[in-house]
DNA sequence: AAATTAACGCAACTCGGTTGCATCAAGAAG
DNA sequence: CTTCTTGATGCAACCGAGTTGCGTTAATTT
């Protein structure tokens, strides 16, 4: 699967991720982009970016999935497993360049973690 | 706040809890429970019992809200950092009794943080 | 036993996310 | 450059987890 047409949503959709410093939830993507596209389409490109090996999706505590880019991901191996800080109070969620140790379980097969720090932001401290 | 009336909803809730060897969606308690009381009562009750430090709660990575219970948390306090896992193929949910460190990070304040591991558990590796 | 009010049940609602289907346009073929 | 194929999109309707308002019930207090 993955993307297979660069069609002008999908642009639209990579130069959005190419400026953004922070994730982005589904949410805000679809009330920013939805005179550009609808929100079928949002979602629908999102899926693909993400088995594509270009984005990476999390859940944050708010029960919305977050996308982010990924840095040195294909579709095959998502190396990249970084945490992720999410404001409690202001909401801004972004990924922290910080290495993570995966712990290995007895009997069971890790594939892939989630780190996801809650607190408060540079801005909401002050 | 917190649970103020020990009812038969409730103590049926803690029961349930009791008994059980891992995590518990909301969903999966207000179908197992649809008899015995609404689902809005379900989710007013887990919402007591987690500020209450009888239960902690977690976002599966698929969207859902999970709760087990706490040891050694009170109303003030959560102490109990500990990671849980997720079997990707049939659903499992549990808490790990590993020890997690908490990264600090630069200009933000960490309050908690969520660790969840994703892979195939015992059963579903054979 | 009566009074107080937290807790409950119910129905309607919110909203993030999905689905089916007709239409459109990216890009391959000629 | 035009035609053809089919992946991508828009739209409307839908699904399901979680919430809200309000009248009623039942756990505590007096």
């Amino acid at each position: 699967m993955g993307i297979i047409r660069k069609t002008k949503s999908v642009k639209t959709l990579l130069e959005v991720f190419e400026q953004a410093d922070s994730a982005l939830s589904v949410v805000e993507l679809v009330e920013r982009l939805h005179r550009e596209m609808n929100k079928t389409t949002v979602y629908r490109i999102l899926d693909r970016l993400e088995d594509d090996g270009t984005l990476h999706s999390f859940m944050g505590r708010d029960g919305l999935k977050w996308y982010a880019k990924c840095r040195g991901c294909t579709a095959s191996q998502h190396t990249d497993a970084h945490p992720h800080f999410q404001c409690r109070d202001c909401g801004k969620t972004e990924c922290l360049t910080l290495d993570v140790s995966i712990p290995s379980v007895p009997n069971r097969k890790v594939d892939s973690a989630e780190l996801l720090l809650i607190g408060l932001c540079e801005e909401c401290l002050l």
